[in-house]
DNA sequence: CACACATATCGACATATGTCAATATCATTC
DNA sequence: GAATGATATTGACATATGTCGATATGTGTG
């Protein structure tokens, strides 16, 4: 997926339709409770294994895996492979463009 | 619906459960292109009417006011009735909560 | 009260999404 | 190559969600 362009602000201009389309997509990356979490535990961490993610929500490994999969194709996450272990880690960038776009201006 | 309770951040700290609901309860209202553009015209405009928001989106009454409904309902705006018309306004406090929830620390 | 206008709600429908068991795929080891 | 371990993918299922036409509800006017 493509990035978020830069300083889009849904607050202080008309959203355009592709900005909307966009945003809306990685607000809904976010629209589950348990991606939230894992996101957290993620961010907290700054890298977690994979295999650190399945167990402490109590869902099931496929679950864990899917929704690691939505936040990887929203942008909000990378991952690398270790051998047997894929590491995540949260894209700053990203994240930071929907926490400006939710920003108002301050003139 | 009660207020996102203040400050919480999903990137430093664990989330705990609640706050996940609610911060995902937040975000998928903002998980729709349309629900965005209507917000973003709310926010642009400070108080619009319900009138003014059906026609700029290409899309029926009905589902203009589903999506102030949902809206409302995740406390993203208030709305008060002036006769026939219904004014909306986007709370700021809790786009102001999503947007702390999306802070990492600066420490 | 009847009528007009603004807007919310209802019901139907198509599509999307979360969850899990089973399984496929990838990497490592012997 | 076979076996093992980690993790993604598939398919089924239940539930959720976006959209719209029709209609209900609330407000104002004569």
């Amino acid at each position: 997926m493509e990035k978020v362009a830069c300083c889009t602000r849904l607050l202080t201009v008309p959203l355009p339709q592709s900005d909307a389309d966009e945003l809306a997509a990685r607000f809904k990356a976010l629209a589950d409770p348990a991606r939230l979490r894992l996101l957290s535990l993620i961010a907290e961490r700054g890298e977690v294994c994979a295999c650190e993610l399945v167990g402490p929500l109590g869902i099931s490994q496929p679950t864990v895996s899917h929704h690691l999969r939505v936040l990887f194709e929203a942008n909000l996450v990378e991952r690398e492979r270790r051998g047997r272990w894929i590491h995540y880690r949260v894209i700053d960038t990203t994240v930071d463009a929907l926490r400006e776009a939710l920003t108002q201006t301050t003139v």
